[in-house]
DNA sequence: TATTACATACCGACCAGTCGGTATGTATGC
DNA sequence: GCATACATACCGACTGGTCGGTATGTAATA
């Protein structure tokens, strides 16, 4: 038998593994032994910590959402200008894929589901509200102080998001031109360029 | 019974049923029953087009890819400047957006079966070369003509594709504060101003 | 009449979830 | 120290519904 470990490290232990398969063989075709045995458990212990498939993938969503949580809270530096803060989590955002890319491939996943299931959609929906909201204010703070020009703060906000998306497309089907780093890196000197007031 | 129809015509309309019914639950989610049901035919029936569920699905991505084919094609327009067609490719794929989402939406879908299956990964990366290919030369002949600076062309190509995969994330959460024109306007105005030259 | 386009009834592998049980703590009373 | 009682963590054989696929038959068409 396993050794055994208190619930709260085994269940991110599982979490992780779910991860794994999950990304490797999506959602569907993801067994539950599966995963199990990649830590090597047994199914009455998995469905001791969690309740059903839907419920354990409910509990990565939520796991997943905590992983990108301290891009809300990337602004330490409130001195700096807006510019900055922004370049400071693509390059946070860029360094978090290298990292473990499953973080990012998880999200088609995520997508697919929210198309079917209303609860996830609206987890998913809160979570890209929340990380567009975050560089709205950023942006709207630019146009007060004389950083950007008045753009539509929004839109600004989604070509920048969808941008930082584009790394997931980056992971898929790895171009071999170019590194993902001068991709973020140019992408939103670009945009920022783009809303810079002129001098 | 159902009236009949030649193969050529059925197969297509099978592959629309099919669209549709992958888009609402997803390739897995999706039961042969539901395609069969939203034409009102039956399982025999269509495996009698189509081997198996696999075989419908290859079937239609290379349906797919036909849809965007005039994109590689867009370019009848060959006296004018790099930037115009590139904003009227961008235009095109917003209006095909706009007359059918499923068509983009199925693309998650497509991403998660590549992730698994390595012939349908290389049917879906060779269609991005291609498009990002048809992106390249645009930009390359830009430079050329002094159109835009001397940028990497690979990267900006690929940008432009993730800016206008941006509209997928659009149909999913549907944001409201704005219109998916306005947003590929200004997504493509932000990277074509971006690469000009300045005067 | 041969072939193509369909319908219907059926098969069986597969897998999420169940359940009876074991093993390892840990708290309480004596 | 050591029962007793209960809780938590884990095991794995089993099942029942589901669904991709098939076998067989029939009507239309060429």
């Amino acid at each position: 038998m396993t050794e055994r470990r208190p619930s709260s490290e085994r269940r991110i232990e599982i979490l992780e593994a779910a991860l794994t398969i999950f990304v490797k063989k999506g959602y569907s075709e993801a067994r539950m032994d599966d995963i199990v045995q990649e830590i090597g458990l047994s199914k009455g212990a998995l469905y001791h910590h969690f309740q059903s498939k839907r419920d354990l993938f409910i509990a990565l969503i939520e796991h997943w959402m905590d992983q990108f949580s301290p891009i809300e809270r990337g602004g330490l530096m409130r001195a700096k200008p807006s510019r900055e803060i922004i370049l400071h989590i693509a390059k946070f955002t860029a360094k978090l894929f290298k990292r473990n890319p499953n973080w990012f491939l998880v999200e088609p996943e995520i997508w697919a589901f929210a198309n079917r299931d209303k609860e996830i959609k609206e987890m998913a929906s809160h979570l890209y509200a929340s990380v567009l909201n975050e560089f709205e204010v950023l942006i709207k703070r630019g146009i007060e102080y004389g950083e950007f020009r008045d753009v539509n703060e929004a839109m600004i906000a989604m070509s920048i998001m969808t941008s930082l998306h584009g790394m997931i497309w980056f992971a898929l089907f790895k171009p071999s031109d170019f590194s993902l780093e001068e991709y973020v890196d140019l992408n939103m000197e670009l945009i920022l360029d783009g809303i810079a007031v002129q001098d």
